[in-house]
DNA sequence: ATCATTTTGAAACAATCAATACAGAATTAT
DNA sequence: ATAATTCTGTATTGATTGTTTCAAAATGAT
């Protein structure tokens, strides 16, 4: 019957998403949208919604990326210790390489306080990679990787704590040895 | 010769903290401020300069008050272990308080990640915070509470990373049990 | 090919943004 | 009291904000 959206979606949403992720949503204009998006702002309202919407779609994009990552490292074979060894690494490599802080975090920091929706994707996010390192712990204790002394439920929280904290010591003091030491000083405490 | 500022540069100073403290940087309008300090923008620009400038003072503030927080502890007879268990506590109370999370993070993440004044004055804070904890540590070390295998630096850095990440936990959970329980562990970490 | 439908692009919308101009009120020193 | 100076309030600045309008272009079904 009639004409078909032009552009890509997802590649849109992407494009939104790198945006509102490297200057906060305040600080994200629609003309920011628009230019990175490569559309008319009366598609994008078409289409996507505005402002808000928009950008409850960018953080659930974000979030169900990382969710993706998660479920391939569940489906990587070996020791739940190394799972969670390898996640760590990963994470500094990440915080490390100096790109932009973790979205998520942002996020939390700014939109999220006023705003219940994506309170709840964020928390929702938390939750996921909060059963992922719950269950590789208490996986790791039953092989006896991981002290069974100790409580998988909090170590998770603990996990998730100390991670959001590295971010924002690299912001700072850009300083990777920092990192790197807190890192091997956490799975020491894990592991002993 | 003439006339004097009429109101108190300190308290407009306070109120517009507040203010960018509760909505960051980008969500806070002149208007906003105005409005809080019960000033006109003419004598806003005319003594505290734009809304850069009186960010920057008010990440000041916010630093100060911090520092001179650690000044009046550092007063404080006692274990340095008792001092640095105290300042734990009190941070959970602050936290699971449900009062807005602290302005440091909220601004690292949002106003800091561009502008370089602000990482600085942040930076500063944090290096601040930084010696407290390592003298505390490395006190506490020779007094026996913590044991001498430790490295007060490393301990020091994780002390402040781990803060950070309690925030989020409950920025997003709600859960002052969480909270207490990292604490708790921290602390056993800590002295054991 | 025609028609119905939808997307698109350019322009413009009112509202708000940060910031300023300027006149008059207020103050101090003389 | 006068003069010099500075602060304050009103009003407004041009720019930018998020959003919408609308005609023209583009598409698919008949």
């Amino acid at each position: 019957m009639a004409r078909n959206v032009e552009f890509d979606e997802t590649a849109a949403i992407q494009k939104a998403m790198e945006v509102f992720w490297e200057k906060g949503y305040h600080g994200t204009s629609l003309r920011d949208l628009t230019e990175a998006m490569k559309i008319n702002s009366s598609s994008l309202y078409n289409t996507l919604g505005d402002k808000q919407e928009l950008f409850v779609k960018c953080v659930n994009h974000y979030t169900e990326i990382r969710k993706k990552d998660l479920q391939a490292r569940e489906k990587n074979s070996g020791s739940s210790l190394n799972t969670l060894k390898t996640y760590i690494d990963d994470a500094v490599s990440v915080i490390i390489s100096g790109e932009n802080s973790c979205m998520a975090i942002k996020t939390a920091f700014e939109a999220a306080v006023d705003d219940q929706r994506i309170k709840d994707i964020l928390k929702a996010d938390s939750d996921y990679a909060y059963q992922f390192i719950r269950n590789n712990i208490a996986k790791a204790m039953e092989a006896g990787e991981i002290s069974k002394e100790e409580d998988p439920e909090l170590l998770a929280d603990y996990f998730i704590s100390t991670w959001t904290g590295w971010h924002e010591s690299f912001l700072l003091h850009q300083n990777p040895l920092k990192i790197k030491k807190m890192a091997a000083y956490f799975v020491k405490q894990l592991t002993k």
